[in-house]
DNA sequence: CGCTGCATTGACAGGGATCAAGATAAGTGG
DNA sequence: CCACTTATCTTGATCCCTGTCAATGCAGCG
């Protein structure tokens, strides 16, 4: 059975068939759980971790002024607030962007969890350390590129992002993503994310229908924004000591 | 004696006097390093952590056209890339932008400090959850404020963070950074940095000379950003189970 | 005392924001 | 299955925040 847990934390660890059953059992009892919904608001004291199956997530922050940001995107794979049981206070909200399938592990099922099985903690780390490389990559895409990069640097992101866990089929994957939604994360309004779309689309860098994406040449596309993947660490599992 | 690590960990756990003194030996060997000197460089194998006791330091992204983003600022007690020995790649660089005093810890120090000290591990992961916070909030400023409150907020969350490890006296603190090196941080311009600078002075809401910053009016100041400290996580150590 | 790196200014261009109105697409209920 | 409602997407006109380019002032320093 696919399961983009086990497919993404077999590239940050090594893990073995005991573990990938443990992650498989962690996963029987997922809901769905329809789009626009906060699976955790800022201020809630936070119980429970949240992995993504299937669909699409956001943690944002949202502002007085009704203006909001989204600091990362959770796909299929994610494993959200891993550590969050150590704060006493989200700083952030999560929502869906799309329906999706959804696992709440107790936070004592998540200590239970890495008391018992250090290679997938080993992974958790290692994947928790790569969402804040991308934390990171994302600031400098908002602070010192232009919308049109800052935007084909996203897509470029995404298709590795999913091509990891196997969601890409011939350069398309699903985009289940309001143009507002999009201005939200690239720091534009909607508008202008509009109008960046559609100078992408024009110039044969990527077409977006039907809330799915393709991109016609890839290499042109990561040119067009200087897209280097290593922030991503998903080369070779090489020489992890 | 003084020690801005232990000050700040003891906010995020609860440590005993045995757990000060092993903070405390550990920063016995530091070394003075001076101004605008890479600790850590993009591409680099990481093989140490640094602990960061006095000055001043910025982790930063360098992109191939001359541009660059400082994605955090590293103040005196802030402990740098605690697991970074997971990964196997710097995807960023570090560097002092004033002279400081350095730890430099291996990774078998770290190591050894994590299996034996569970308060101070506990701590350490609350510091760095609290880092995250700060790049998310980092996010969020420089993609939905603008130049004014971009810098009103740094200026805040700077007050309150040495604050937190007593480096404020009378509402005034060091401030080593040049203009360039501020308009990296807010995803500026030199020029606009300098400007946008010389607006809030205007107004009274700053006083910035020989490298010091001084607030008149830290409400004020707040106001106008809207800030609001709850992402630093300062709280009183309460509920923590 | 003349460097040399920073800070400061001015003029000007431009990327993005705003505001407001239509055009499409996507649901919904009958 | 169609008429209707509502969310999204498009587009145009206009403004202004921020970037660019380039020159000048200033201050620490060897």
């Amino acid at each position: 059975m696919f399961n983009p847990l086990i497919r993404k934390l077999d590239v940050g660890g090594e893990l073995n068939d005991a573990d990938r059953a443990t992650l498989h059992a962690l996963c029987e009892h997922s809901r769905l759980v329809e789009a626009d919904q906060d699976l955790t608001r800022e201020g809630d004291r936070p119980e429970s971790v949240h992995i993504i199956l299937d669909g699409l997530a956001a943690r944002y922050k949202a502002m007085p002024n009704g203006k909001r940001q989204i600091t990362a995107l959770l796909v299929p794979g994610d494993f959200c607030d891993l550590h969050v049981a150590i704060l006493s206070r989200m700083d952030h909200s999560i929502v869906t962007l799309a329906p999706s399938t959804i696992v709440r592990l107790s936070r004592a099922s998540v200590l239970e969890l890495t008391h018992r099985h250090p290679r997938i903690t080993h992974a958790l780390w290692w994947s928790s350390l790569v969402d804040e490389g991308i934390l990171r990559e994302w600031m400098v895409n908002i602070g010192r590129r232009d919308a049109e990069e800052r935007m084909a640097h996203l897509f470029c992101e995404l298709l590795v992002r999913l091509q990891n866990v196997g969601l890409v089929e011939n350069d398309t994957y699903a985009f289940p993503v309001t143009q507002s939604e999009l201005a939200d994360i690239l720091g534009l309004t909607s508008v202008h994310a509009n109008r960046t779309l559609q100078t992408l689309r024009a110039q044969g860098l990527i077409e977006l229908a039907k809330r799915r994406l393709h991109i016609p040449d890839v290499p042109r596309l990561k040119a067009h924004c200087n897209f280097d993947a290593s922030y991503l660490h998903l080369v070779p599992r090489d020489s992890q000591p």
